[in-house]
RNA sequence: GGAGAGAUGGCAGAGCGGUCGAAUGCGGCGGUCUUGAAAACCGUUGACUGUUACAGGUCCGGGGGUUCGAAUCCCUCUCUCUCCGCCA
């Protein structure tokens, strides 16, 4: 949520960053000032009123205890006139207010002064590009088809479980999961994040502070008998753990990494994108968060990045990373980094990381605060990203290694998986 | 699922209709003393909103009500704890 003052001070920033974005509902920012000016004025006469109201309650206790009952008495009547001329107002601003709450939340975060314009993402920019493609024989397989013959993931039987896009791992592709799971948890454990395994659902507060709710309230899973949601990620409950509070200096920069199944009910997509791994409704992801000074976010996020790429050096996979421009960015980030790895026989850069500054964006909604030096409450920034997405890297590991002996697993890979090669 | 108890400032804990943004203790911060530190003593220490500034307003789990006036009374929701049942 952007922050009301910097609206008021700043209208023209507002919009021009927002056509960035493509963003298409501008005339929004002025109906929000409006309403923001008049909330205001009601506020302070309505405020004003509640003090004399407040000072004539505090006479009528001095007089009743000097026992003037006659005075008490026409002290009330001149409260109780107030008070219905206040009752009128007070129901004229519950309703301002919640006009203006929602026109706020639609707001989506200000997109970085680097942040490239465009409208898809075919605007995006390559930052750089890393590792090596590797030269595959001419029948090379698609990671379905390996997966298929190695019998690491039983896609039918998952779809009779529960339905299509609901993956069924066993034997030596469950394992090689649990082995990609622990291998990213210790990297970034070793890297000074601290572990974390949230709850797989959450309530609507907590969809709201991170900014799921109201942008994205169809593609989680809602279960409405108790009101919960399935995280369609574990930025959703992680970052929420400091929501309403004052962070000390000592806690920042906070760092958490945790491990989740990620669900998400991408209604919409079809053909060959959703074929395999590439799009599925649950998977698995393990993420990294920070929660850091204002002044210092920008350099953490390149931490994020460098952190990012060398996990995928480590795992030996072509890469590129992309700076997104304002249109394909998220509601709530202020600039983002995305990797894509390539995976080989399909001949397509598939999207496994996505590294982002909210900056105030998430911790207004959340008020994720610190004090500065004179004392002030000032709102922390806050980061994200993928450390990594499962099945596309699965998707790229098979596709990229595959030999006439196996699947060959990059070196970090083996002590966790307890072999060299998938056979 | 059944029965009961509770939710107050960073923490512990009092207050049960006006003088309460809230006693007291601990913790934090500043100071005196000390070569330095500890102890002791003194002072200070919630958040939000808002004004040029001062004032003002809001907040004692959330929402609603009673009252001139609510942390205190009533209703409701949520959560926590204890006991019973069920259970990985």
């Amino acid at each position: 949520m952007l922050q009301v003052n910097f609206i008021r001070q700043y209208p023209q920033v507002v919009k021009e960053r927002l056509a960035v974005r493509n963003y298409k509902n501008i005339e929004i920012v002025d109906q929000i000032l409006e309403l923001d000016e008049e909330l205001r004025k009601l506020k302070t006469a309505t405020e004003s009123m509640q003090a004399s109201v407040n000072n004539a309650s505090k006479e009528i206790g001095a007089l009743m205890a000097k026992g003037d009952k006659a005075a008490a008495e026409s002290k009330k009547q001149e409260v109780a006139s107030l008070k219905t001329e206040m009752s009128e107002k007070a129901e004229k601003l519950q309703i301002l207010e919640a006009e203006f709450n929602k026109n706020i939340l639609l707001l989506p975060n200000l997109p970085h002064t680097s942040v490239p314009k465009g409208v898809s993402a075919e605007d995006n920019e390559v930052v750089r590009e890393g590792g090596t493609k590797p030269s595959l024989y001419a029948d090379a397989k698609p990671h379905w088809d390996l997966i298929k013959e190695f019998d690491l993931i039983d896609f039918e039987t998952g779809a009779k479980l529960a339905g299509s896009g609901f993956p069924l791992y066993k034997g030596k592709g469950a394992k090689l999961q649990r082995s990609l799971i622990q291998f990213f948890l210790d990297y970034n454990t070793a890297a000074g994040y601290t572990e974390y395994m949230p709850p797989l659902m959450v309530n609507e507060a907590t969809a709201y502070g991170t900014g799921q709710l109201p942008d994205k309230e169809g593609q989680m899973y809602h279960i409405t008998a108790d009101g919960l949601y399935l995280i369609p990620t574990a930025e959703v409950p992680v970052t929420n753990v400091y929501s309403n509070e004052i962070l000390k200096d000592a806690d920042i920069p906070v760092k958490m990494t945790a491990y989740t199944p990620c669900f998400r009910r991408e209604a919409g997509s079809f053909g060959s994108d959703v074929r395999g791994l590439n799009r599925v409704h649950q998977f698995d992801k393990v993420e990294i968060i920070q929660m850091v000074y204002p002044q210092d976010s920008y350099k953490v996020l390149d931490d994020m990045v460098a952190h990012v790429e060398k996990l995928l050096n480590l795992l030996e996979l072509p890469y590129r990373i992309l700076r997104l421009c304002g249109g394909d960015m998220g509601f709530t980030s202020a600039l983002t980094y995305d990797f894509e790895v390539y995976s080989a026989a399909q001949q397509k850069w598939l999207e496994v990381s996505s590294v982002s500054n909210f900056e105030t964006f998430q911790t207004n909604r959340m008020k994720i605060r610190y004090k500065d030096e004179t004392g002030k409450t000032q709102l922390l920034h806050s980061l994200n990203g993928s450390s990594l997405a499962l099945p596309r890297i699965v998707a790229a590991l098979l596709e990229n290694n595959q030999s006439e002996d196996g699947i060959r697993l990059p070196k970090a890979l083996h002590q966790y998986f307890g072999d060299t090669t998938i056979k």
